[in-house]
DNA sequence: CGGGTATCATTGGTATACAAATGATCTGGC
DNA sequence: GCCAGATCATTTGTATACCAATGATACCCG
């Protein structure tokens, strides 16, 4: 008896795509933690390195721009504040948005948090070979 | 000047491998609600396939084994409950443990279930060729 | 210029996700 | 047999993460 398939192949959590991304990001999750700067969260990091780029930005924008809904980045935003890394005004131009800014705190964190990220990538990707990271990455960015 | 790296190398959040999981999973997480039956999460999901291979287990022991913190799959365990997919009994032997168990519906549902996941690893993989894919799972699993 | 449509930020609801603390229970070693 | 240490389930607190609804405002088109 089969009972779990109509065919041969037994179904393996385990080899599953969205089962494996899960684990990888909890063990990304890990390393973060460990080396970074300031004790931000991914989302935090993310989400600070958007609003250096753009120097000012809507809060709805930016979340499009971190990729996050726009109920998750007000929280994020609202944290951010609360560390004192971002500051937030309402636009002259258009009273429906908040634009986000860095506050001097915030701005001299970004270019360590940038050498963490390095830093964290790096260590992400310790177990594969250097050609094994490049081809890793080109098919994880042709996922999204 | 190049005040953001004392290194030619910009830094690229699109490029992080943190950032670019998260992405995935997002994907991955559209994919899955589309496809799956009976509105479970990709978490109730796993949580459901590993009470089916073991048949009965304790709730921690069931949150390891589906890469879950004890307060994560306490919640799990109650929604599924709540949906009366899995039930739970005291551990007669060992007083401090809940053994979990399928339901007949809950077991009923589980080879649909397998049908989807398959079907949703294959659309979340579908812009890799069957090469890449095949690296990709491989290269991904040796990153856990 | 006025009204329908779009966008913005907020709020409430549900569901992961993990750390830390707690009380109950079990187990291994002496 | 007892006790120190381990394990179990629960609870609390914080942080994503997304959907849906809402009220305020902006924009476009006729």
């Amino acid at each position: 008896m089969l009972p779990e398939s109509d065919t041969d192949d037994a179904y393996q959590l385990d080899a599953q795509v969205g089962y494996l991304l899960r684990l990888a990001s909890q063990r990304h999750a890990v390393i973060f933690q460990k080396l970074v700067t300031a004790g931000l969260t991914p989302t935090q990091f993310s989400t600070l390195i958007r609003v250096w780029e753009q120097g000012a930005v809507s809060q709805n924008r930016l979340g499009r721009l971190a990729a996050m809904d726009v109920a998750t980045i007000k929280g994020v935003v609202d944290r951010l504040r609360k560390k004192e890394l971002v500051r937030s005004e309402p636009d002259p131009n258009d009273k429906r948005r908040t634009t986000i800014f860095l506050t001097d705190k915030g701005n001299a964190l970004v270019s360590t948090l940038m050498q963490d990220g390095k830093r964290i990538t790096e260590e992400t990707l310790k177990p594969l070979s250097p050609a094994e990271q490049k081809t890793f990455l080109s098919l994880l960015e042709k996922l999204i």
